[in-house]
DNA sequence: GGCCGCATGTAATCTGTTACATGATTCT
DNA sequence: AGAATCATGTAACAGATTACATGCGGCC
């Protein structure tokens, strides 16, 4: 009864991708987040943290888990993705972000995460976040313009908010670019 | 005894400033607030939140308060700038943000508010910002350098980063040049 | 009388983080 | 024996935000 209602997840899907590729307790997940060259960039979390955050992701419905009782080691909980995490998650890694203030860290981490799927999936993503980028810059546009007159705050605002958005998109262009091997993970078709 | 003990002020200082120019309660700092033209462009703060942050300020000590019984309206709680507060804010504004993150909410503001003192100070503030973002952009160069080879994941974090600051740079270059109105309130020397 | 604007706040909630508690195993 | 690492958590605290409570005065 009453499941935590869940807030929309954010980087908490780094840790269903995680488990998505194999179950693993809360500690191991730990090193293999630390241990992960690109994450950490983006998101720290502590441990005693991450356990309060599997516990959520539990009670939603995310992860299942199991009590592993070892000989050589002191008993450790696995977790497990269930379908309703991997959908909760497919659906993050093909959405791009909605606001700019989410780019920084949550499309970064979004990126970072798909690239492990495969190249195919992380261009996608690129390309609709790139629409969306351009989306938002002719929006800004529109402000500026019905604005430009007088108020000098305004004009601070919205040129910095177009700056910043011209930025991504030269940026998401490099990337199209700099994703060099040919992807022979997902050869021509959908899952096998 | 026991002043709640102060976290570092961020976007309160905007509170400062406007109490700064002149003392006000709650609900007319609030509409002063929605009135303004930049302010909620970066910064929303609802009134019951207000209320709570004011009262933080005051026991800070950056805030006193004096009760205004009205006959036509109902008792008010008015806000005064202590010295403290007016030192507070003094630093807050000629003190650029060091991290990245910040830039977009909180240096704005502070370069909104600077600019309500005179031009002089927020040309200053852009100067010191822009020396911070050098520093930050030349110490990830070198972080990209020291990574470039194998990893992708490091390259797109610190890749967008430097577009990122790139931007800022650039975009308070053009900050520079578009505040045109040669300054008639701080003529050729220091507070009179 | 009822609603809106003025004016102030409290209580509850949610989120994130830190500090602390516990205990087993392995290494020296 | 003592320290480090493995492993899991709870309790406390800090911060932001929302929802709710209260009461006056003026207007329709």
């Amino acid at each position: 009864m009453s499941p935590r209602r869940s807030a929309t997840l954010k980087m908490e899907n780094v840790l269903l991708a995680l488990l998505d590729q194999k179950p693993m307790h809360g500690y191991e997940l730990h090193q293999e987040l630390r241990n992960n060259k690109g994450i950490p960039l983006v998101w720290n979390i502590k441990l005693s943290m991450l356990y309060a955050v599997l516990e959520k992701l539990e009670e939603n419905g995310y992860l299942s888990t199991q009590i592993v009782e070892g000989e050589t080691y002191p008993r450790r909980k696995c977790f497990h993705i269930t379908d309703s995490g991997k959908d909760i998650l497919q659906n993050w890694l093909i959405t791009p972000v909605h606001r700019i203030r989410d780019f920084r860290q949550e499309f970064l981490g979004k990126l970072i995460i798909s690239r492990r799927y495969s190249r195919q999936y992380a261009l996608d993503l690129i390309h609709k976040q790139k629409a969306a980028c351009e989306a938002w810059l002719s929006e800004l546009k529109m402000s500026i313009q019905a604005h430009n007159q007088e108020n000098i705050d305004e004009w601070l605002v919205y040129s910095f908010r177009i700056k910043q958005i011209e930025g991504m998109i030269e940026w998401l262009k490099d990337c199209e670019d700099e994703f060099p091997q040919p992807d022979f993970s997902d050869p021509t078709n959908k899952n096998h």
